[in-house]
DNA sequence: TCATTCACTAAGCGAGCGCTCACTTACAAT
DNA sequence: ATTGTAAGTGAGCGCTCGCTTAGTGAATGA
């Protein structure tokens, strides 16, 4: 039996109508940017009359709060799983770059909410989603300086390639449609190994 | 004698107060976004009253358009002016990189307004900064295909490569502020290090 | 001198925004 | 049967939005 994507984005978000009002949000965000969404748009793309979306959100914008922390939380604990399961930096490089891609864009419509239309979270929320921001920087880079530091990878400053690194994966989000050329997996491999070059990896 | 920054970016632009306010526009759209800033905050930002704008632009979008069309045409002409004075498709790379990078940090601001609100830009005028953009595209895959077929570059998809190179660049100016620790100048040429071993240039 | 033009303002219109409120319905517990 | 609660609706409030209109003052030219 197939599970809705609601249910697969958000397995534990209760009630099933919340969990419609957030995706309903998602698409239109996504679509036309959070400021340019209206309430009325939301709930109509849920199947639901406007003051609907207030029985379970405060605001529009708790909405997108609970949209961006939900996939913030996402990217981070996949980029921590990498690290996790592999010691090699090296491979665990690889393995980020091709789940994070993948992600970015199979997730394309999220990612980018995500990605995007964190601004327009109120300063509160902005801090929570931006801390869990800076983990995931902080991971790659770490990565990254290990690496340098045995000599797997060659790179002038490991802030910087892990800014490059982390850009490349953003912006799958900003261009990558259903109609694009490639699979997200295969996406992913082939930024993993245009990565890998970039970090002057020596090959073995 | 000093030039003020609104002639420095829109040289053509007349008379000065149109100027003033495509300035205005620039900060207060890369600051909040098209659809959450007024028109209120663009004339006062402007130092003018919110009629004012009319006078100088038939519409909100229209000056968006303004301000999109200047900047695509700009990032073109430096693209192409790359292409123009290189032949050799390694030093078309480093430069254009280099250049590409520059621009997206030291006019962040400008550049956030160009690549990340034109979805607001009404369908027609959408249309002409997408045809801007698909040559700037199209430019950089060619000498990418180009490097690729005498040998100086390995790369499994030029398609793919292309839009990497343009990502990093792209994404610069999402996340490059004033205070950030390198300069433009350093940054493009760091980056364009990055791209070149992304591209599995030989070294000579 | 006075008509014309231009850049600009003060005031405000109609539309649509986020959100609220009084109310209904479905259903579970007693 | 009665009561309590959660989920949802229809109507609409107060406000702000993009934009317009009528008018002002300074510069220009015959």
């Amino acid at each position: 039996m197939t599970m809705s994507l609601s249910a697969e984005l958000w397995p534990d978000v209760q009630p099933e109508t919340a969990r419609r009002l957030m995706l309903a949000g998602v698409e239109s965000f996504a679509r036309r940017g959070y400021h340019a969404t209206t309430t009325r748009d939301i709930a109509s793309a849920a199947g639901m009359s406007p003051a609907a979306l207030y029985v379970h959100f405060p605001s529009k914008a708790a909405l997108l709060f609970a949209i961006s922390k939900y996939g913030h939380e996402q990217t981070l604990s996949l980029v921590e799983s990498v690290v996790a399961r592999e010691t090699d930096p090296v491979e665990r490089i690889r393995l980020l770059v091709e789940d994070f891609v993948a992600w970015h864009a199979r997730r394309h419509t999220v990612a980018r909410v995500v990605q995007y239309e964190l601004h327009a979270l109120p300063d509160e929320e902005f801090e929570i989603v931006a801390k869990l921001r800076r983990r995931i920087e902080q991971v790659v880079r770490e990565v990254i300086t290990e690496g340098s530091r045995t000599g797997v990878f060659t790179v002038g400053d490991p802030h910087t390639a892990a800014r490059a690194v982390l850009s490349l994966g953003v912006d799958v989000s900003r261009w990558y449609s259903d109609r694009a050329r490639q699979t997200p997996k295969k996406l992913g491999q082939e930024y993993s190994e245009l990565v890998l070059r970039m970090l002057g990896t020596k090959l073995s």
